[in-house]
RNA sequence: GGUGGCAUAGCCAAGUGGCCUAAGGCAGUGGAUUGCAAAUCCACCAUCCCCGGUUCAAAUCCGGGUGCCACCUCCA
């Protein structure tokens, strides 16, 4: 199994000394709802861990909940540029909840929610930041005393003079960033590229004490401080954004290394974003999708899902939706979750047409199922390989629907078709959708149209055919009877 | 300005020197099947952004363009 490691930019064998994998996700800041891009990364993670757990790896799962600040320029209102207000603050003013654990309450709950609409599984650890200020202020502490971190004000930086890797995950060199106009000088620092990890402020809405002062802690320690508490020292797989690498990561790898003198990850694997109609999502822009918006346009969970996943985690993937205007607020129907729908859709109809074989003679698909799944693991081995694992899937389902077609297929052949089918949703997920009671109303008509076809009363067949096309139910006509499923 | 990456059919997208006369999916077209449909099966549907170069051989390597994305702003 190989991996693209972002630090060697290589794609590497996959090992691990023992059969557990210690992996770290960096989570979702909850100061607002996640979008659609934010979940393709939690995805990413989520298929990363369900696939070693295919591969017979037992996963120690992280991912932490941000709830300590997390600033950007696009959140500060104009009259308050500079004014270091943070996003869970802004947040406290937009929704009028005060208490920013309330706050962070609110939409941890809605992450969650969203989480399991889009079948995740629950990682093994949900550590929260403000959980784990004293273990942050420990690495601080550490790192001042190794001599990678000094205090001035109440403030403390690292020194990033003192660590000589930094950049080498980003590529960026120490020049550079200097050199770079987006550079803020803060007096306080020693090199331009220093990054606090703790900063002083007793109005902040939230802070803690510290040796140095009443604060809060800087924006990259919190990850190394909740990584290391429950995976140790070294990390096998960290996980995030390719917006996370520099400076979070960057950060993250110089303060953990600088204090434990250990390699702080061993795999760093970056999910690509999503972009809609080419461009980043972004709220400015109104091309901007969270899942329960996606909900009340009619799409599951599960077609969400397939559509965050089916395209490889290290490519930019597309959301091309035909809004030229820029207005996205009529936008009904996005292509990508369209294709979804019908693929599940192919995919639930294959399994409900194998639960109706009846045949006693058997084919023995036995070399096909494994030839299946070889195909499916080996383009998976390959980074994840998502577009190779559901051609296999396809090709399978096709190979054995004509097997159906010939009327070569038996019970037992199904039986493992199902079977198969079923391995490989262990790993996409995306089968899970609780089926839709159709009404007794409906099934009534469909009763009533059965009747008319067996008196050849076709006219009114179809016109009931219509009538339920109309109500959003489509009918299927087979030799067992018909039956009905809601679009 | 620096850094990392991408460019394959209407759309999503695999393939990264020769089984590529380019996987798979969506959409579309034709056919089989069906009372008609749906579902299913079969067939069709691209010379791989442009220009040079290397090579017996390039979507795949190298050079130069062009376009796009991301980071350098605490946005996955």
């Amino acid at each position: 199994m190989k991996f693209y490691n972002s630090y060697s930019k290589k794609l590497e064998e996959f090992t691990v000394e023992n059969n557990t994998v210690r992996m770290y996700n960096c989570g979702p800041t909850v100061y607002d709802y996640a979008h659609l891009g934010n979940f393709r990364s939690f995805l990413f993670a989520d298929l990363l861990r369900r696939y070693l757990e295919f591969k017979g790896y037992e996963v120690k799962q992280v991912m932490n909940f941000t709830d300590v600040g997390h600033m950007t320029q696009d959140d500060l209102e104009p009259s308050r540029e500079g004014s270091n207000q943070d996003k869970m603050a802004l947040a406290a003013q937009r929704t009028g909840i005060t208490d920013p654990r309330e706050l962070a309450d609110k939409y941890i709950d809605c992450f969650m929610e969203d989480s399991k609409t889009l079948n995740v599984l629950e990682p093994w650890q949900r550590p929260r930041a403000s959980d784990h200020v004293q273990e942050m202020v420990e690495i601080i502490e550490k790192l001042i005393a190794n001599g990678n971190a000094y205090e001035v004000d109440g403030f403390v930086y690292f020194d990033q003079s003192s660590f000589p890797e930094y950049g080498k995950l980003s590529g960026n060199t120490v020049e550079d960033l200097v050199e770079g106009k987006r550079v803020e000088v803060d007096a306080r620092k020693k090199n331009a590229t220093d990054f606090a990890l703790w900063k002083c402020d007793d109005k902040h809405i939230m802070k803690w004490p510290s040796p140095w002062s009443t604060g809060f802690p800087g924006w990259h320690i919190e990850c190394s401080a909740m990584a290391m508490k429950y995976l140790g020292e070294t990390l096998d797989i960290h996980t995030g954004g390719e917006d996370n690498i520099f400076p979070h990561h960057e950060a993250e790898i110089a303060q953990s290394e600088c204090a434990t003198h250990k390699t702080f990850a061993r795999y760093w694997l970056h999910a690509r974003h999503l972009l809609v109609d080419g461009g980043k999502m972004s709220k400015s822009k109104g091309n901007f999708f969270t899942v329960r918006e996606l909900l009340d346009k009619g799409y599951s969970g599960s077609e969400i899902r397939y559509a965050l996943i089916s395209t490889h985690y290290r490519q930019n993937m597309n959301f091309t939706t035909g809004v030229t205007d820029g207005d996205y607020s009529q936008l009904q129907k996005i292509e990508a979750l369209e294709e979804a729908k019908t693929n599940i859709r192919r995919i639930k109809d294959f399994l409900a047409a194998m639960e109706q074989i009846e045949k006693d003679d058997n084919t023995n698909i036995d070399d096909l199922a494994t030839k299946t799944l070889g195909n499916f693991a080996a383009a998976m081995d390959d980074d994840l390989n998502i577009s190779g694992g559901l051609s296999a899937l396809y090709q399978f389902i096709r190979e054995v629907n004509k097997l159906r077609d010939q009327e070569q297929l038996g019970r037992e052949d199904a039986a493992r078709a199902i079977e198969t089918i079923k391995k490989l949703d262990g790993v996409l997920g995306v089968l899970c959708d609780e089926e839709q009671q159709v009404p007794e109303e409906i099934l009534q008509l469909v009763k009533e149209r059965d009747e008319a076809r067996l008196n050849k009363n076709f006219p009114r067949a179809d016109e009931i055919r219509d009538t339920l096309t109309e109500m959003g139910y489509v009918l299927e006509d087979s030799p067992k009877g018909t039956i009905c499923k809601k679009i």
